[in-house]
DNA sequence: CTCTTCTATATACAATATGATCACTATCAA
DNA sequence: TTGATAGTGATCATATTGTATATAGAAGAG
């Protein structure tokens, strides 16, 4: 796979949806001063090449009561990744793991209620006995939330 | 702010525009047998009490170049929070930071066109004469992708 | 320089979805 | 019993969508 390039137009439709996604695609060349089928192929091939995966609405854990975000670093057994993996697949509290370089070996980012929830979702975590040894950071903040925006306008065509 | 509920159809509804985000409130309420007006305000009432944040299109730095994630612990040093902040919300590569318990002072996701930049990133993240020391992790793979719709199942009312 | 390809544009049209109501019903709790 | 809340099914005018076409300009290959 080839590394997509973006130009100032898709950053502009992009950023337009994100603020107001619900504008549909004619109100969208409108706004930009585009004929709609630009802006409609454009999409296309953002979303055939990836650079835009998905227009799912985002839900966010804390509206449901999730209020406790962590990262547990884990160090797991020697070739036990996969069923580890698949431990941890299993618990809904889990948002994400990654395979990580350095100390632990996996990096999970999960949730909870709150801290006693956490310590019960931290239970179930190192209920897999191939997980050695773990060590949580609790979020306390968030300092810069979520965003991609900024990277989008640095990966563009002439920046 | 109060725990907010959702019930099963809160959650097919979810699901649904998950999978297939363009289909749009018609359409969904035939597939889920209910009226549209009721698909309409349980997706109002979600938005609207934060549940569903957002209906931005979701950008994957991947396809974009950004092949490499990494996690970098930070320490600061004493009440310099706000200034290290606004530094790091000032490279694009970083994409979330948080302030977290135990040896670090934030965690920060960044990422990278390959290790090389990653090792631009870093020098650039570390530039704040405020930041004490630093330990990256690289995420080698990602193990359980990104995913709140588990957790939606599970804060479901009645399970 | 010329040919080819790609992208954006403008326009058209039928089919469909939207936003906004409304009246009616069922359920639940006080 | 009385409200209050939610879901239903219906209507309506209007706007958007999906799809197609022909054209013009720009960029790249030879």
């Amino acid at each position: 796979m080839v590394e997509e390039m973006v130009d100032a137009l898709d950053t502009r439709i992009i950023e337009l949806f994100t603020h107001e996604p619900r504008i549909g695609v004619l109100e969208a060349s409108r706004r930009l001063g585009v004929a709609r089928a630009t802006v409609q192929s454009r999409l296309d091939k953002m979303v055939s090449t990836g650079v835009i995966s998905s227009f799912a609405p985002t839900v966010d854990p804390h509206a449901l009561g999730y209020r406790v975000t962590a990262f547990a670093s884990l160090d797991i057994r020697q070739g036990a990744r996969q069923s580890v993996a698949a431990h941890l697949e299993r618990i809904p509290e889990v948002l994400e793991v990654h395979t990580i370089t350095g100390q632990g070996d996996l990096l999970c980012r999960i949730v909870a209620r709150d801290n006693d929830d956490l310590q019960r979702v931290i239970d179930e975590l190192v209920g897999d006995a191939d997980i050695v040894r773990t060590s949580t950071l609790i979020a306390l903040s968030t300092v810069v939330g979520p965003r991609v925006l900024p990277l989008l306008h640095r990966a563009e065509t002439g920046s």
